[in-house]
DNA sequence: TAGATTGTTAATCGATTAACAATC
DNA sequence: TAGATTGTTAATCGATTAACAATC
C-alpha cells in the first residue's frame, strides 16, 4: 500500500483532516475534486495535498483530479478506520465518563470494550452500555479481550505504573489524557498520543496575551 | 518582555511543557538546572531548550544554568497563566460537562464564568458551581461578563453561527472541541485551538496499523 | 583562575512550496 | 488534439542541531 520510505509525522497528522473534508464533500454530493479546489477549502496548498497523498500512492488521475469517494476510502484504509481495535478506558472520572459516551469509536477505527476504575464508588455503573469494573479485574480482562488501545484518564501519579502494567498485558497504543508525560521513546512498537488539554489551553492564552494586534510599520496619521 | 521578532508556533507549543516540567522539578525541591539536564528529562536537545528560551530573553546564567523557580515564573508570565481570562462554555453535553468540572482553569490562566446550552433539559443544572443557562441569555451575559474565551462543545452544524455570534460579542479566543474546522485565517486578532479528538484517535490507529515492527535490513540468521 | 554553561551564530536537516514534464 | 491536472523533481523556507565565543 505505502511506498517504502517512512512517512513523516506531519503527513500522518494531516490525514484525518483530509478524511473529514472528503466525507463532507461526499455528503454534499461532490464526486470529483482537484487538489487546487480541495486546497482552497482546507486553507492549505495544492502542492502539499499532492505531496502528502503521493506518500501512499497515486490516487488521482491526470487532467481530471481525484474521485472523492475513492480517495476517502484509500485514506480511511491507510488510517485503519475499519479496524475496530479493542480499547480499554482507565479512569471513570468526569473526563473518562465523557470520553466513554461522547465519542463514536467505530468511526475512528476503535471499539470500547472495557472501563476500569480503582474507586469503588464508580465501579458497577454502566457507561454507554459498558460496566465500570474495578482495576483489580484488569489483568484477567486483558487476557481475554486483548485490547490494543488504552485510554488513560487517571491521575498523574498512578500513570507510570498503569502504563507499564498495560504494556505487559499487550497494549500497543496509548491515548493519554493524564498529566503524566508518557515517553514515546524506549518503547518499541508502542504508539502514544499525549493529549494535554492544559497545554492546549495555555497555548490559547498565549494567543490572547500576545494577540496579533501588532500594527504594521506605517505610523498612521495622527 | 519578548524580543521583537515573531515567535514561531512550534516554540509556543513547547512552552506549556517546559512550564509543567519546571513545576515538577520545583516539587522535587530542585532549585537549579542546566539545559543539558532538563533536556535529558524531557527527551529533547539542550540546544532546542536554549534556542526556545532565548526567543524571550536570557533567563539563564553562564556557567551555572537556570534557576528553576525563576524560569518557571518567566514562562508562566509569557503564557499568561495568571491572567484569569473569563471563559464561557457553550454546550453542556457529556464532553462539555466534563470540561466544566474536570479542569483547573485557574491553573491555566482562565476562569470559567458561564455555561450555555440550547437544550432545555440541560439548563438549570449546576456544574462546578455554575448554572447552565439557555443560549438565549448568551448575548446579555457577554455584555456584562465580557468573556474573551469560548469553549465550544457543540454539534458541527451549529458551530459556524455560534462562532460568528461570539466574535461579534467580543470573544477573542476559541477552544474548539466541535467537529467544525474553525478557520484561523481571515479572523484578525482571534486565536483558535481546534482540538479534534477524533483526529487524534485516528492518528493513534495509524500508529497501530503501521507499527514500528519494521525489521532492520539485517536478514537475521535462519 | 579554571570549569561550566549560557547565548548566539553557523550548519544541517526536514518540510513546504514551486515548477514542470507526464499523461489522462 | 488541446486543456487540465496529476505525480515528481527542484528550490525555498523554516526549524532543529551543532559549535563556540562570551561570561559567570
Amino acid at each position: 500500500m505505502s511506498k517504502n520510505e517512512k512517512v513523516s509525522k506531519s503527513v500522518i497528522r494531516r490525514l484525518p483532516r483530509y478524511y473529514r473534508f472528503l466525507g463532507e464533500l461526499l455528503r454534499e454530493g461532490i464526486t470529483k475534486i482537484s487538489s487546487r479546489e480541495l486546497a482552497e477549502r482546507m486553507s492549505v496548498t495544492a502542492s502539499q495535498i499532492r505531496q502528502d497523498l503521493n506518500c501512499f500512492g497515486g490516487f488521482g488521475q491526470q487532467g481530471y483530479g481525484y474521485n472523492v469517494s475513492e480517495l476517502r476510502e484509500e485514506i480511511g484504509a491507510i488510517l485503519g478506520v475499519n479496524a475496530k481495535h479493542a480499547a480499554v478506558l482507565i479512569g471513570a472520572g468526569n473526563l473518562g465518563r465523557a470520553l466513554a459516551v461522547h465519542l463514536d469509536y467505530a468511526k475512528y477505527g476503535c471499539r470500547l470494550c472495557g472501563i476500569f476504575d480503582s474507586n469503588e464508588k464508580l465501579t458497577g455503573a454502566s457507561l454507554g452500555g459498558i460496566r465500570v469494573s474495578p482495576l483489580s479485574d484488569l489483568e484477567s480482562f486483558c487476557a481475554k479481550a486483548k485490547p490494543v488501545i488504552a485510554i488513560l484518564c487517571i491521575p498523574k501519579d498512578s500513570a507510570p505504573d498503569i502504563c507499564e502494567k498495560l504494556i505487559s498485558l499487550g497494549v500497543k497504543a496509548f491515548w493519554n489524557f493524564s498529566h503524566y508525560d508518557m515517553p514515546q521513546k524506549n518503547l518499541p512498537g508502542v504508539t502514544v498520543e499525549n493529549v494535554h488539554l492544559g497545554d492546549s489551553l495555555m497555548a490559547l492564552c498565549y494567543g490572547i496575551t500576545n494577540s496579533e494586534t501588532e500594527k504594521t510599520e506605517s505610523p498612521d496619521q495622527m
